[in-house]
DNA sequence: CTTTTAAATAGACTCAGCCCAATAAAGCGA
DNA sequence: TCGCTTTATTGGGCTGAGTCTATTTAAAAG
């Protein structure tokens, strides 16, 4: 899930998946997501429409490039738990982990520019999208010490959470710093009813 | 959002919602969700493919055409809460409320056909579309006792357990009986948790 | 019979996403 | 230096969802 190595071998790339992004959100900018063709996304960025199709498999993905290294993070800390840590606090520290690497800077676009997006399908979709996968994970972590249906509903939770927190993160402006300490608010009361049962 | 009553003037529905809906889970049972086009849909169903549309905003949305009635007592029961309850509990009882009307057969047919489906981008998207709906519905009425932040992650969580409730309702085979026992207890540990602050 | 209202339809259009075949730019081995 | 392999870019074409506008049809109301 990380991002691939490099290869040595091949044609090397002309931009990068960043350059497509800042043409994107400057388009965004300019006439909102919906009215942003991919055509004029590659175009201002100096490629092929199908060369934006190499790097993001879908419009919608430019929001959410340093999201994904996050979920990657956390999978990291679910796979490789501390040996006789109860799972809540593997999970606790899991997701804390992962946001305290999150500062002012790294807040996703979409979040902040939230009414230039509204909720079109395609953005909604890659939201869900993400939100599975880390849901996917928590549940097979939280499987191993708690029964299946369970397990799921402390996922979602959990994700519910996460989102959650990130908003509020978003919303607080410039002066927001790390993802962290919202993220904790959010969780805490969550993982409180959870812990007893 | 409850069913536009039926106007007494103008011509007459030819068909109805429901008669799309069998028509499109025939073919999704044939040929996949992927698989099937709006415009077999609506040949099977007798009406043309614009109609398809008259009566569906996307091709998604014939799945949840009994879910949409269920958010709408919910938010019925929110909006009308009884006085002098605490708001944890207001809670409860519009989720639990609007669950002990579903029945066995009652599932939404995209949760016991899973696997026709796949992660289909536009069934997501549907399905958050609903999710944010019922979630705006529960932070407005949270807010009423708990501050901004709180009110929503609080939300969120318990979209979670409401899916969490429901996929297990779903898992649960032809003799599941209601959805309100599997949502009371996804729901309990996490309102018992946000029951403290 | 005429007017009004709402539903069904026809036809055309945009654009996301996918596929395939061709080409360009690099490293590697001979 | 000359192929060979690998990878990225590109062009062209295609399907299908969703939108829009205008037209027609079926009913009730006057």
């Amino acid at each position: 899930m990380t991002d691939a190595p490099r290869p040595t071998r091949g044609r090397p790339r002309l931009g990068s998946a960043s350059l497509l992004e800042e043409a994107a959100f400057e388009l965004f900018l300019e006439n909102g997501f919906a009215g942003t063709t991919v055509e004029q996304i590659s175009t201002r960025a100096g490629v092929s429409r199908n060369t934006f199709f190499n790097y993001f498999t879908a419009k919608s993905d430019v929001f959410w490039v340093g999201l994904d290294a996050s979920i990657d993070r956390v999978e990291a800390a679910l796979e490789a738990p501390p040996e006789g840590s109860p799972t809540i606090d593997t999970l606790h520290d899991a997701l804390l982990g992962a946001a305290s690497l999150l500062g002012p800077s790294d807040v996703p676009w979409a979040l902040t520019h939230f009414e230039l997006i509204g909720s079109t399908h395609e953005v909604m979709a890659s939201v869900i999208g993400r939100a599975t996968r880390l849901s996917h994970l928590i549940e097979r972590a939280a499987s191993a010490s708690a029964e299946p249906a369970l397990a799921r509903s402390l996922s979602f939770a959990c994700v519910g959470a996460v989102v959650a927190a990130m908003m509020s993160w978003a919303e607080a402006g410039p002066e927001r710093g790390l993802l962290a300490p919202h993220l904790e608010r959010a969780l805490s009361p969550l993982l409180a009813g959870f812990a007893d049962v």
